[in-house]
DNA sequence: CGATTTTTGCTGCAGCGCAACATGAAAATC
DNA sequence: GATTTTCATGTTGCGCTGCAGCAAAAATCG
């Protein structure tokens, strides 16, 4: 049963964002990581923008009087956040968005990124993750974790 | 029904190379485009290594007393192999691979991507193409081109 | 042969990603 | 409370990725 998360143009983002900083702090708790303020900060960069951010906008979105996070700094905030399932990396893209958490930690992800208006959606489907491992089998593969990125365009932006 | 192919380790090398060249040569000339030098170089380099490559690994093989072409003349290379289906470009690697002409245009590629010898099967699976487009389209979403990359290992290395 | 298209070479540049080391802050142990 | 250990951030530096823009050379066509 497919189950697909589209950020639609009008949800309330106010809402949808404290629930990802929510989510985010109940996860790192229960796993005794530490959301610090940088780690914070670039969560909700990517929160505050539903597209994928490259590490460098994020530099450009975080800078402030205080001067700007080096390279490092951020992508060492988004390894952690990616290794506490709050951050995926879009590969096609080089760039990062914050995860809609709608799934489990080893679900099969299948990232459907709109070439419009550049937003992602993610869709969890068993019927796809079986498919794949069978295929995989068949070559005789063991499958660790596969990455599946769709070009198209959205609902929103008149895909049909 | 699932079709596999992975380089088993003693393969008929100079076979497998002679007859990727062949269909090349075929696929250009009934295109009416031009395999130049340059362009079969960069062919030849990513077949004589299964495993994918940087584009400045790519560069280095192709180093000789002449010296080395520089990299957009090898990004032009690899451009043109793209768009006519004899290269492909690994996106979780940053890296590409010869194709192993095994399937279609247009259909859906399975990249298996062994973790331990680094080599890359590709396998065409009409059930994962369809679940996967039943998965988009539930979502609203009208796909173009899929990206599956799959981590794992092989059989060669002992996966099982 | 001359004109057009295609391909290659050259310079330069911006983003990506991390290694290695130093510093500072927090947690655990005594 | 002081010390040790662990973890997080800052600094420097560098190599890879990928392409724009322009000029020169080669192939194709009329």
């Amino acid at each position: 049963m497919p189950r697909a998360i589209f950020p639609a143009p009008d949800h309330d983002h106010e809402r949808c964002t404290s629930d990802a900083i929510a989510y985010a702090e109940a996860q790192c708790a229960a796993r005794a990581k530490r959301l610090t303020p940088m780690r914070r900060q670039v969560l909700e960069a990517l929160l505050a923008s539903h597209n994928p951010l490259g590490a460098y906008e994020i530099i450009e979105r975080l800078a402030d009087k205080n001067g700007r996070p080096a390279p490092i700094t951020v992508y060492r905030a988004l390894d952690f956040l990616r290794d506490n399932g709050l951050v995926h990396r879009i590969e096609s893209r080089n760039a990062f968005v914050a995860c809609g958490h709608n799934h489990g930690g080893d679900d099969l992800v299948v990232f459907l990124i709109c070439e419009r208006c550049g937003a992602v959606g993610e869709a969890t489907d068993g019927a796809v993750a079986q498919a794949l491992k069978a295929s995989a089998r068949a070559a005789g593969f063991s499958p660790k974790s596969p990455i599946i990125e769709i070009a198209g365009v959205c609902a929103h932006c008149g895909g049909r």
